[in-house]
DNA sequence: TCCATATATTGATGAATGTCTATGTCCGAG
DNA sequence: CTCGGACATAGACATTCATCAATATATGGA
């Protein structure tokens, strides 16, 4: 149980056009989409995301995101915990450091199931 | 102020490959986008949605929309404030009944904002 | 005018969430 | 081995949220 994580049903992806919009979601595929919206419906979780991924190699290390905003390193912390725990945000420890990295396909993934092409 | 209203900046959306990975999101535009994200982050809400857009002319009377859950009416009605709200989905009275209907490019440009092409 | 039906609003309640301070854990330097 | 720095966890607190039952509002028909 790890990969994608979000694979609702192994369609969606490759339809061409908005895939929400043509069927509708089922209860099941709604629950799983949910807590990746969730975890991304925040301003500061979508900046944490969003500095990560604009970082050369897709990752960013905790002490810079820590500069990034104006509230404690704990709340970070738990806010990059519940990226992580989405599976948003790989995590990596080198040395002391450790280092949050993007999962570009569940993002597309997430994006795809959203907007589709409209 | 209506149209789009999440209109960022009037960049992103044309942008080819994942807006949000090129450069961070200012805290503007994030706490723009959170909103939405957050209208859409329930599962009732992603089911709503995804009913209405898929409903024939993209548009489905409330009195049906309740009958695909089991939650009480309400609940429902609640929902459906919170999507409008947030500008998700227009509001039209017609007769007795109150028909909702999905703004797409409003989904389209969340959906490029979160995973552009990845 | 009065009633039944469709939808919205109100108020209450328990659960989840964002933030903080304080503390714990792990690692490298000396 | 001990110390300092990087990051995580625990606990507390105020706020927001999803849901319901009860009630209000509006509209078309008799």
């Amino acid at each position: 149980m790890s990969k994608s994580q979000l694979t609702l049903t192994p369609v969606e992806t490759a339809a061409c056009c908005s895939p929400l919009m043509r069927e509708p979601l089922s209860a099941d595929q709604a629950e799983r989409l949910a807590p990746l919206l969730k975890a991304l419906a925040d301003p500061v979780r979508l900046r944490l995301v969003s500095i990560v991924a604009a970082s050369e190699g897709g990752e960013a290390c905790v002490c810079d995101l820590n500069d990034a905003f104006d509230l404690s390193q704990p709340t970070i912390s738990h806010h990059l915990k519940v990226l992580h725990e989405a599976g948003l945000l790989d995590r990596t420890k080198r040395g002391v450091w450790v280092y949050y990295g993007v999962r570009r396909e569940v993002l597309a993934d997430v994006a795809a199931l959203i907007g589709g092409a409209a």
